[in-house]
DNA sequence: CGGTTTAGGTCAAGGTTGTTGACCCAAGTC
DNA sequence: GACTTGGGTCAACAACCTTGACCTAAACCG
């Protein structure tokens, strides 16, 4: 089945993962562009609709930035009612981050094609498709994703007990 | 089977496709860092690999670069001997570009970690996986990625009877 | 208690990467 | 011969992100 030479039906894949991320994201960027805004808040947005709770800290590892670079993308999204950011409980000095009802009606206006798309193929070839593509993109990801889906369930679990 | 308000199993994939993206490139570009090049030289290898016998104008097209800014990559990948540029033969002012012995060497060196992982899903998962994955991939990308198949395919059709 | 660490914010300087706009040549088209 | 098209080049500029230094407030710890 493993051609080691050359599985070159592999090329294909590769080109074709470019075209879906730059349609994934660029549909979103051009939404958010006549607002002031671009392909950051779009990903702080994406990760707080997924993880809600996480801190300044943990955002900026998620998405690899600085937290000079965050900290002008998030104080708009502040300022603009879609972010509220709270002071954690346990510990006063982390700042919680949650999407505002304003900003979850944003998420979900910048992915209603992609969960369109998504809810489609869904349709057509069963989710055996859907559970294909997280099969291949989740070791793809590698240790980066595994770490963390382990913060956002460990997050998760904290929270439940005392909303 | 679709929840029209919020299909929240959604929110997980996009994350997912993030890291598994940004992996993906991420890998590649600090390799190539390393020998003065970036995400651009990696992605004219990537679609070199897939599409031989592109003209910089179609290279352009389906990076979305202006001609300026693929000029300093492409002419670095020319000098390193990763890309041979030849004129048309019908039209002498296209350049056809190919990657050279050294640049196909290269590009599998670079994809090298991303084809075992693809192969190994494909043993495990079955090839149903990699189906399913480009069953979603393909209609997230939409029409420029048909567009960008299209050519190639002919260019493909082309080439064959007259090498 | 007082010193040190940690989460976060801010200012400044610098680099990379891309853009637009103008101009050029050589090769094709009419 | 006039015009168009594929490609290259120079210059100015903008977006975005980086490093590095310095600051506050809260937490931790002997």
């Amino acid at each position: 089945m493993l051609d080691p030479c050359r599985p070159d039906a592999f090329d294909r894949d590769f080109t074709l993962f470019y075209f879906a991320y730059r349609a994934f994201t660029g549909a979103a960027d051009t939404a958010l562009t006549e607002q002031g805004m671009g392909r950051a808040h779009h990903r702080i947005l994406t990760f707080l609709a997924y993880s809600p709770g996480m801190s300044v800290g943990e955002l900026c590892q998620a998405l690899q930035l600085t937290k000079q670079a965050i900290n002008g993308p998030l104080r708009k999204l502040g300022d603009e009612q879609l972010v509220r950011m709270t002071p954690g409980e346990r510990d006063r000095r982390r700042k919680e981050l949650h999407l505002t009802e304003r900003g979850a009606d944003l998420e979900r206006k910048l992915h209603e094609r992609q969960r369109a798309l998504f809810a489609a193929a869904l349709e057509e070839a069963g989710p055996e498709a859907a559970e294909g593509w997280r099969r291949i993109l989740a070791p793809l990801a590698g240790r980066d994703w595994e770490a963390f889906t382990r913060s956002v369930e460990a997050r998760r679990a904290e929270g439940k007990p005392q909303p």
